[in-house]
DNA sequence: CAGGATCCCGACAGATACTG
DNA sequence: CAGTATCTGTCGGGATCCTG
């Protein structure tokens, strides 16, 4: 059991590089699924549990997800709501959830042009998840401000 | 309600930059945390919880919490469970799990020395999500996986 | 309005060498 | 063994301008 870093991640969409095809054969992928024998994780750098969740783990795409949480949303209120995100980025989030059949992009022709994003099924069965992630943070971030304190306090201004 | 992307983060250990005090009054904050409106989220980049998010929210955390799981771990045992991380993002991922109050550190006064790192009670709270996720994306992986063929099928090659 | 295309800077992270 | 220090390249991501 392992748990390999994956790096190169074929995550571009903006920039123009090549989508780099997943590397590895089926059989390896396959081989590297996380698994529970007693208490182990199998978690290679290249398998697909390791790239989905880099995927997800990111710094926007949890509050994306949240965010489109039941509702329906056009480009430009997602942006409003997700305040710190740029065009740039959150395209690029949008379309790697897209990608990942997580989020569903709805274009509307008419003029102006109207964009609509909103939770797959698939999207939808993880935003349990996701919440509780966010609802934890909720709960515990006055410990976890206490705790930094006191680090910041036992190790002095590093 | 707006998401506000916070980007300067304070998250520096292996570099030596000033720390950045966590900006803003306590007012500030206190006034910037999740709320339910009745749908409504109010997540400011500036807030707690989305500092706490985007701490745990990157490439490593999740998985460190992950192996942490019940076990007590060494520095190198923990390397090479994390297959492609290196000793510096582990020292600055664990660093920063620490100064969160989620991961203890030990040193034994020996030599060679020892250093052991575990969950604290505060960090085991975060166990039961994160698995979460990390089985969501087990479960899910092969719903992922298509839907990338399909997209990179309807979207040749960019 | 919803993005695509470019330019570009600086933080992030890998590699290597050194130390208690 | 468990880090720290430094050097460096990469690329994440902001800013700006352009288009349908």
């Amino acid at each position: 059991m392992t748990i390999v870093g994956h790096d190169q991640d074929m995550t571009q969409v903006g920039t123009s590089t090549s989508p780099g095809s997943l590397e590895g054969t089926e059989a390896e992928l396959e081989a590297c699924r996380f698994e529970r024998d007693p208490f182990q994780w199998d978690v290679r750098e290249d398998c697909q549990v390791r790239q989905i969740l880099d995927r997800i783990a990111d710094k926007w795409s949890l509050l994306v997800i949240a965010i489109l949480d039941e509702k329906t949303l056009r480009f430009g209120e997602l942006g409003r709501e997700i305040d710190g995100i740029s065009k740039r980025m959150l395209t690029v989030t949008l379309r790697n959830l897209e990608r990942d059949g997580l989020v569903r992009r709805t274009v509307y022709p008419e003029v102006p042009p109207r964009v609509e994003y909103e939770l797959t099924a698939l999207g939808r069965t993880l935003l349990g998840t996701t919440q509780a992630l966010v609802a934890w943070t909720e709960e515990h971030q006055d410990q976890v401000a206490r705790a930094r304190q006191e680090f910041e306090a036992a190790n002095p201004a590093r």
